[in-house]
RNA sequence: GGAGAGAUGGCUGAGUGGUCAAAAGCGCUCGCCUCGAAAGCGAGUGGGCGGGCAACCGCCCCGUGAGUUCGAAUCUCACUCUCUCCGCCA
């Protein structure tokens, strides 16, 4: 959520965004004149009740002194009316303001490049070669089956469409892979673990952005205001929600593991096969609170952390910065890291680092006192994936799958996996 | 699920219809004292919104939302959360 104020006094930088983010106007318009009116209404509803506030005063003294104080009374009933009709008014502006408000984006960072979609992203770096196969390398999907460590036909039937079962080595795979992202990022970058509630309530939902706007994204517990958690960046950001953070502290670094929900609505037909596309998924989040001078740095830096899984599992990557088209709603700029998937022959996302800088603070009212005794601020928010499991595991089956089928184990995965150097049938 | 108690500022905690943004204490900031520090003493110290060039002025906020009243932290109702006891339970 931006600023109200700032909206009002820089409405020619808020109108610049959404137009470089290729959005319409219309609710920046309907803003500002709602916003007017707003103001119009608190003038005069104003004055009304700072007259009721002496008249009340008046009558207390009265009646102290045991004199009559009908007349007054009576006269102010008139105005309580009156104040009743205009505060109903203000209400029904306000409600509008804060709906209108919730549903613009951020403001993209000027080093985001201007673009219509994922097709003008940028390219910023590429790590690692992808192999040259001398044999007719398989889909992960066929490797998982084949080996027995994947089960999606049976998944779908104890469930349905886009969920899997990991089996054997499969599920060691994915317990060894947690446990690697946590220990890398707790021990080695200076995260604290959490392990946080996988069903939200709504205001938490409103507080990180996915609500009002992408309702249909996520899966609601039936007559509850219980959503499950599409990514962990919802309960962590939120677990400081309507607080003032201690400046000293700052940066909280936490680092958490969740399963993670998504009902992919228009995401119907799209990478159907395999793990990429689940609706349900486990992921390790970076998520950092930091002080606003130094956010941009902060992501530098969580994207190096989130790379250094990459790297140390053989991964070949690239980073790719995010045009304004397809910065997503809540963030001032955002990285994605892609992990190369030879079946799709192309790189695939497997985890997006994000700056929102203030808009989420504002949203859940996340503040620091920048020293004691300061007047509080709202910090920037930050998170990235550190990675997504589920495809980490496509892109290791796939990369590391030897002529006979069986997949070779990073060594420093091989620990996790009780030593085990490859999975094989 | 049943019974009861509670929710007040950064924290502890008083206040049960009329100058209450709210006592007191702690914490914090500044000053005095000191070679320096502690202690002590003095002053200050919540947030949001609006008006004004500014000094400043006004409105709102005592878990949330409705209501009663000329007037609500205080009374009524609903909800949420916390704690205690009972039941159930991985």
């Amino acid at each position: 959520m931006l600023d109200l104020k700032f909206v009002r006094s820089n409405s020619d930088v808020v109108r610049d965004s959404l137009i470089r983010r290729g959005e319409g106007t219309d609710a920046l318009d309907a803003l500002l004149a709602a916003d007017e009116k707003r103001r119009e209404i608190l003038v005069e509803v104003e004055e009304l009740k700072r007259r009721r506030n002496q008249a009340s005063e008046k009558v207390a003294r009265l009646k102290r002194t045991g004199a009559d104080a009908s007349e007054i009374i009576d006269e102010m009933k008139g105005v309580s009316d009156h104040i009743r009709g205009f505060d109903e008014e203000l209400a029904a502006v306000e409600t509008s303001i804060s709906e209108l408000l919730l549903g613009i984006p951020n403001i993209p960072h000027e080093s985001v490049p201007t673009g219509r979609d994922d097709s003008e992203n940028v390219e910023v770096r590429r790590w690692g070669q992808p192999r040259a196969f001398e044999f007719e390398p398989k889909a992960h999907w066929d490797l998982g089956v084949a080996l027995d460590i994947l089960d999606f036909e049976r998944a779908s039937k104890i469930t349905g469409a886009r969920f899997a079962i990991y089996k054997g080595m499969g599920s060691r795979l994915v317990r060894a892979l947690v446990n690697f992202m946590l220990d890398l990022h707790t021990a080695e970058h200076g995260y604290t673990e959490v392990f946080p509630p996988f069903l939200v309530n709504a205001a938490s939902m409103v507080g990180t952005g996915q609500l009002p706007k992408f309702a249909d994204d996520m899966f609601k517990c039936e007559g509850l205001d219980y959503y499950m958690v599409p990514t962990a960046e919802v309960p962590v950001t939120n677990m400081y929600r309507g607080e003032i953070l201690d400046g000293a502290c700052l940066p909280v670094k936490h680092v958490a593991y969740t399963a993670c929900f998504r009902a992919e609505a228009g995401a119907a037909g799209r990478d159907t096969r395999g793990l990429i596309r689940q609706h349900q998924f486990d992921k390790v989040e970076l998520v950092k609170f930091v002080r606003p001078d130094t956010s941009y740095d902060e992501l530098e830096r969580l994207v190096a952390d989130a790379q250094s899984v990459l790297e140390i599992l053989g991964l070949p990557y690239r980073v790719t910065k995010m045009c304004t088209g397809d910065v997503g709603f809540s963030a001032a700029k955002k990285y994605d890291l892609e992990v190369w998937m030879p079946s799709y022959g192309r790189y695939v996302e497997i985890s997006s680092c994000s700056n929102f800088e203030s808009f989420q603070a504002r949203r859940a009212d996340i503040k620091f006192r920048p020293a004691p005794g300061a007047k509080a601020e709202f910090v920037h928010t930050l998170n990235g994936s550190g990675l997504a499991v589920g495809r980490t595991i496509a892109a290791l089956l796939e990369n590391c799958q030897q002529p006979d089928g069986s997949i070779a184990i990073a060594k420093r995965l091989q620990p996790y996996m009780g030593g085990l150097e490859a999975i094989a049938i």
